[in-house]
RNA sequence: GCGGCUGUAGCUCAGUUGGAUAGAGCACUUGGCUACGAACCAAGGGGUCGGGGGUUCGAAUCCUCCCAGCCGCACCA
């Protein structure tokens, strides 16, 4: 409808070009957005305001030449000049109302699109390392990563979901230390603990399960423990494998699932690290001093240039990402995004530099990045530390067991990422009108009962299959309805390409309230029989939509409560 | 000190890329179930959009300078 009326202004624009009106190679941006205030009808323009100085007009009257030679569409019922020179749409009843069989026609396909016309993109998230369960800001790099995922497949994109992690390195040895330290029956609290040892409770349980000789099998591998104390590289082996499996059950119990499981290691091991250090040299990027490597990231925005080998011979950390996203850009994603938290925003410049240093013609400003801040969480109005080393904290399973997948996977994924988030546990937990996830839920659920009532006033028709006529439907709850019903193709669009996945909730919760108003006012199995069938498809139409947006979050809909 | 993010109603947060009178939820006050589900709805009060300056027809939104909070500033990842 956008486009219709875009079309409807350019044809008005010609017009006025051709009569002298505007200069002849007047260009401008054609922008019709949805009207904000009802009064004010459906869409709007600001193009007399924009055009107004090369016409040399005032904005009213060039909005009124406007309309004048506006060619007529039956889409559209009426317009108007408004305020200090909009030019405000009215959309016909049958044109809105149209909407309902184009959501019923299409059902779980509605809202999807093919912008990225198959376009391969490369989504990595999470990625933590195999050093502790999960915990609360890794669950909101799930919801935000797996959402955008979604919304990309939605939008006709061809999607893979990637995990990085460190399975060598200084935090796994620690890792390694720790567990033995454990299975040599040491505590946290005694002499001989590792110095930066991790002193979770986890870690007891895994040395426990070392010394058994459990075998654990993770989504990407399989070990069994060897038992033997002394072999830090066995130990090494099984913690990782443990944790990897801790993990993805955190990660199935919140329904995300990954395509790809990337090894740091193997990037050593297939000799791309390597590689790239040669490749970074040869372009002369480098230089030694203080008997370490550097990288000139300032010649790529750096504030300094960074350490890429260290004096013990070692890589930095990034070093190894350069070469990972070399690896991302060489499978040929040309779109790549990672979610992060927000405290790993320096690697960004880093990595982009490395990159560029290349010179393997990857555009600047490549990946793209999702950062998310950090996450409080709270019960009974008190904040719980979440400290991996003091193992006193919230995990994302404890979070998924206390409150429910839904409501988790909604509250974290309902904000703003670059703001901080107050995950309220009590808040989430209540089964109350405190709570929105249930409220959008409890729509969906609401009109599934109605719908199986229909029998009980005699009607055995399949609900479902009641397509009615949506010319009856006047009233004024009936029209927001569907103005809203269609705006959500685009809420769609705007939040994959945003990378914005909390403009869906926020979506939502307004349909969902929309129809909470029309069904208290309203009843929709009245006894005229055509009036009731244009109302049941209206809520069909309604349900579908609830139903397909609560997919893209990965929260169910369920059908009672 | 340097860099990033944030600052909007008592609280938690939106604000469609610069538009019309800044919006929701919670909390508070009042009203609505012998109703197709009250996990709901209706009505009401509540704001110098952190502060100052600037850009223009028009700023919560863009620029600039302050203030406050969080994060990063390792040859950790």
């Amino acid at each position: 409808m956008k486009d219709t009326i875009a079309h409807l202004l350019q044809s008005a624009l010609n017009q006025l070009m051709e009569d002298g009106t505007l200069p002849a190679d007047f260009r401008p941006d054609i922008k019709v957005e949805n009207a904000r205030d009802k009064a004010h009808g459906d869409f709007a323009t600001n193009l007399a305001m924009v055009a107004c100085k090369p016409a040399k007009m005032k904005p009213r009257d060039l909005a009124q030449r406007l309309i004048d030679v506006l060619p007529a569409d039956g889409a559209i019922s009426a317009t108007e000049i408004a305020g200090p020179g909009f030019i405000n749409f009215f959309v016909s009843d049958a044109s809105s109302f149209a909407v309902i069989d184009d959501i019923l026609h299409r059902g779980e396909a509605f809202g999807t699109s093919d912008q990225g016309q198959g376009q391969a993109v490369q989504i990595e998230f999470v990625s933590a390392n195999p050093t502790g369960p999960l915990h609360v800001g890794h669950g909101r790099g799930a919801a935000i990563g797996d959402c955008l995922a979604r919304l990309l497949e939605a939008t006709g994109h061809k999607v893979t979901r990637e995990f990085y992690y460190n399975d060598a390195g200084v935090q796994i040895d620690n890792l390694a230390l720790s567990v033995q330290a454990r299975a040599r029956g040491l505590t946290p609290e005694d002499a001989g603990w590792p110095a930066d040892g991790y002193r979770g409770e986890y870690i007891a349980d895994l040395a426990q399960a070392y010394k058994a000789g459990e075998t654990v099998s993770a989504d990407d591998r399989s070990v069994t423990a060897k038992g033997d104390i002394e072999d830090l590289t066995a130990i090494r082996n099984f913690a990782v494998a443990w944790l990897r499996r801790e993990q993805d059950e955190d990660l199935k119990a919140f329904g995300v699932s990954f395509d790809v499981y990337f090894l740091e290691s193997s990037l050593y091991q297939d000799g791309s690290v390597a590689a790239t250090v040669q490749r970074l040299i040869e372009n002369g990027f480098t230089y030694e001093k203080d008997g370490a490597l550097w990288l000139k990231t300032t010649e790529f925005g750096d504030d300094k240039d960074r350490v890429m080998r260290k004096t013990d011979g070692n890589y930095t950390y990034f070093v190894p990402d350069v070469a990972y996203h070399l690896n991302k850009w060489q499978r040929g994603f040309t779109t790549v995004i990672n979610e992060q938290g927000a405290d790993h925003h320096s690697t960004i410049t880093r990595v982009r530099a490395g990159l560029q240093g290349l010179k393997a013609d990857i555009p600047q400003g490549w990946p793209d990045y999702v950062l998310h801040q950090m996450v409080l969480v709270t019960r009974s109005g008190v904040e719980v530390k979440l400290s991996k080393r003091a193992g006193s904290y919230v995990t994302l399973r404890d979070l998924i067991e206390e409150v429910g997948r839904d409501a988790t996977r909604f509250f974290l994924a309902a904000r703003r990422s670059d703001s901080q988030l107050t995950f309220d546990i009590d808040l989430a937990r209540s089964q109350s009108n405190e709570n929105p996830v249930y409220y959008v839920q409890y729509a969906h659920a609401r009109i599934c009962s109605v719908l199986n009532k229909l029998v009980d006033i005699g009607d055995n028709r399949d609900p479902e299959s009641i397509r009615g006529d949506y010319q009856l439907l006047t009233l004024e709850e009936e029209r927001d309805l569907v103005a809203r019903l269609a705006q959500y193709p685009e809420v769609i669009a705007s939040a994959a390409r945003q990378r914005e996945a909390h403009h869906l909730t926020q979506y939502l919760r307004e349909l969902a309230g929309l129809f909470h108003t029309y069904y208290n006012a309203h009843k929709v199995l009245v006894d005229e029989t055509e009036l009731r069938d244009a109302r049941i498809t209206l809520s069909l139409a309604v349900r579908q939509v609830l139903a397909n947006g609560l997919g893209l979050l990965g929260v169910s809909a369920p059908q009672r409560m």
